[in-house]
DNA sequence: CGTCCTGCTTAGGTCGGACCTAACTTTAGG
DNA sequence: CCTAAAGTTAGGTCCGACCTAAGCAGGACG
């Protein structure tokens, strides 16, 4: 455990104790969803195996899906900050695919790679499933709000269907993640396949898909 | 054995019956959150309302949100199965551009404009935000396995990626015309605004984004 | 034509998450 | 020291989700 010695006002003794109990009781219930399944565990399991009052485990994570996506406001932040503050003549397009490429090089995992039982935990649980999505559009919302500020009043609808189309996009690679942890497929591979269908998604982003028809043709028979 | 007909459609004193106390209920409840607000009504008071059962209540409705959202099936299905059954040699996106004006022509309100009222209540309420964007992404996710299941193996990313561009355009659509609405704009100017946006927001998918930057030139004007 | 099966409805209850209040504890600061 | 502030605590309320067993009425069939 390292402690960030940043800023010396911010380390006393009670923000040290508070951030323990934090840490302590995320923890322990990441333990118990784990075994048990986030339904099947209360906040007054959590409490009590925590050793703390059941009140205390609300104040840290007001909402019991809280204890599960702490990192929510990363994720939700995350992307518009990039291209907000991207330099001065990058098209949006290429600070969403330079963000993305640096997060996967980082390990960022918040890129939908967190690990198989943690996919499958999310899978099982509605509550989750559900807070999930709600992360994945607020992100979608934090974008076309930096897009939105930084457009003419005439493009707001251009802004936001290309914050739609970026997020979107994103959101499609996080699912593409979790799909493939969930076959098995081993870390550094899956690094690799992300990247590469990252590439593939954003450039469908700047194709033109006016006669995109999927449907197998009825030619072969074969 | 086989002769067990029990669903004739819309015959049957039974079904009517049903269907009459769900339809009563569903009116009983819209009323009391459009006076009192969706958070400051409970279940209990609905079905006092009602004159039926707190479980009855539940029984047809197994959410409370589904009390405010019981076109839910309609717009995750709409789209995905308009997409479905387009004829033969239409592209995707042609598709999802006829639905909607058709939609629009035919004065669904499930495109957005339910009326002022009906949007303040959502807005007003997380717990109805939420199952709103469980709708949007349940669209989202029935638009890309009906194109999964029509592409190549090799095409499914590009599939989803279609679909998530697809529907999030719809969810722009949808989000501008409930900010009209909210903006006071009235219904049949609605409508012609929401047309006008659609074309514009459809065309931006066949667009080369790639050099999309919306902020501000600083006016040197080259 | 009556009987039985089906399934909608009902009453009364449990469980757990969200939230509230008032108080207790400890640290930081004057 | 003493106080203000922040974190934690206990005890409780409220309500949505869910359960069960019983009640009741419609429709199918002998």
């Amino acid at each position: 455990m390292e402690t960030t010695r940043t800023t010396e006002s911010t380390t006393g003794l009670r923000e040290r104790k508070k951030r323990q109990t934090r840490e302590e009781i995320s923890a322990v219930a990441t333990a118990l969803f784990a075994e048990r399944g986030f339904e099947q565990v209360t906040i007054a399991d959590v409490a009590a195996a925590a050793g703390v009052a059941k009140m205390t485990v609300t104040n840290h994570f007001p909402l019991k899906e809280d204890l599960v996506f702490d990192r929510a406001e990363h994720i939700v932040r995350g992307l518009a900050d990039a291209v907000a503050e991207r330099p001065r003549g990058e098209p949006v397009l290429a600070a969403a695919r330079r963000y993305f490429a640096a997060s996967l090089a980082a390990g960022d995992p918040t890129l939908g790679h967190l690990g198989a039982s943690f996919a499958r935990m999310v899978e099982a649980s509605p509550a989750l499933v559900a807070r999930e999505r709600q992360i994945q559009d607020q992100r979608i919302e934090a974008l076309a709000e930096v897009l939105v500020a930084q457009a003419r009043p005439d493009e707001e609808l251009a802004a936001r269907v290309i914050a739609a189309q970026i997020g979107g996009t994103y959101r499609v690679l996080y699912f593409t993640a979790r799909r493939m942890l969930l076959n098995g497929m081993p870390a550094p591979e899956l690094a690799d396949a992300l990247g590469r269908a990252a590439h593939r998604a954003f450039d469908l982003l700047t194709a033109d898909l006016s006669g995109f028809d999927p449907r197998p043709r009825l030619r072969s028979t074969s």
